[in-house]
DNA sequence: CACCAATCTTTACATCGTTAAGTTCGGGGA
DNA sequence: TCCCCGAACTTAACGATGTAAAGATTGGTG
């Protein structure tokens, strides 16, 4: 009778046993990070608002930055989903492309500290190799991005390239977006006015220019000593 | 005879006055930010190197926040220099405008914690207003890259547009590439192999072709709810 | 020369992440 | 059915952190 999907959404505290902390820690982590934001996040404040002890975590968590690591693998999930959203089987493909790369960027202004949680990890080699769930989930948002490309390519609106090249020019590029709106390095993003889809169309339409012309010859330049 | 550079050099230990806390703080802050990281710069530990109370920095800076927009100041500075390092006045233009892009990315890669905090405000409303040197330096790295691409402009190389919101376009990607890199999102920059030069130099190329391409008018897509 | 304001020190406080040891519970084996 | 073991939780404590308050020390100005 254990993990009762009931007694899951009854929510009754018996005591000891909470019955679903693990999932109730990131659920509510999520509500506490955009609250908090960034840097104010707590695991004590975190705890108290489940109604448990600041220690009850670790008994899921190895520390915190697992959890951060497992809040940042859903905030990875629910972007794969805003850009899936966007997908239609009818309509003007590039129109699309634009809509999906929009829904990133708004992804990013909606959700400021989760996204830069997403792209906050300290130590990249530990983070690689720990969580590969993080791993895995942030390769399937890229893949979303890519698989519209592929798309692209295959009716001939696009070069035909290596998609994985073309999309990494593309993840960089809304990622870039997105990053320099909700760090206050472009002021379009100080109110949700439409400026933002403005800035963010351009710019797109733009890689897309590129995107269509066909490919040059990669050369290295001299590596720096 | 305050503020003697004599003695700012000699930087011997007379008791109370340091004579020059607040640059010391900065120089060493830099070296501490690149050996622990972001999560683990502490200002007991900085107090600690310059031979300092931890309370001595608040005759200096507000709070941790401000010591760290400091930092960052310098830090857009000495990517400014890096990006202006690369002009020329012979040669390819083009070839130049990707070198400075390469030598933006590198200055991510070779400095990640140093960048990082760069583009790591907190809370951006109040970022912008407190700090306004922040924001001066920021756009000044911004205007460098831009200048390219009016230079770029003026010889016909790429398409006549708003260098502002061209030049964004160039920021996002070189900002996303490297931000993707240094968070271990590409796996190219594990090691300081080529590898992430020819990324890098594709990606831009892509990028160029846009620019080349005449622009299109702008539609704002619908407004979400 | 005396004083003032800036600079720096000591001390203290609340909070944080994390560990250690003890408590409570659920469920599988007898 | 009961018992008991391990997982899930508690309380208590530790060291470290950012920061405020109050006092000591200085250099330059009157």
């Amino acid at each position: 009778m254990k993990n009762c999907p009931v007694r899951r959404l009854i929510q009754l505290k018996q005591g000891y046993h909470h019955g679903d902390l693990r999932n109730a820690l990131v659920i509510e982590g999520l509500k506490l990070l955009e609250q908090e934001g960034h840097s104010d996040f707590s695991l004590r404040d975190l705890a108290r608002r489940v109604g448990v002890s600041a220690a009850a975590l670790y008994a899921h968590f190895a520390d915190k930055g697992a959890l951060l690591a497992a809040i940042a693998t859903v905030g990875f999930g629910q972007l794969r989903e805003a850009l899936e959203v966007t997908i239609r089987d009818e309509g003007d493909l590039m129109e699309q492309f634009l809509h999906m790369g929009w829904a990133y960027v708004r992804f990013g202004i909606e959700r400021p500290a989760l996204y830069k949680l997403m792209f906050a990890s300290e130590d990249l080699p530990a983070k690689c190799d720990e969580y590969p769930e993080l791993e895995a989930a942030a390769e399937a948002a890229f893949g979303t991005l890519t698989g519209v490309l592929e798309h692209l390519q295959r009716r001939g609106l696009v070069r035909a390239g290596d998609p994985e090249t073309d999309g990494l020019s593309v993840w960089a590029h809304v990622h870039g977006l997105t990053s320099l709106i909700i760090t206050g390095r472009v002021e379009c993003a100080c109110d949700p006015a439409p400026q933002p889809a403005e800035v963010v169309r351009s710019s797109l339409e733009t890689l897309l220019g590129g995107l269509r012309s066909p490919a040059r010859p990669v050369r290295v330049p001299a590596a720096a000593p």
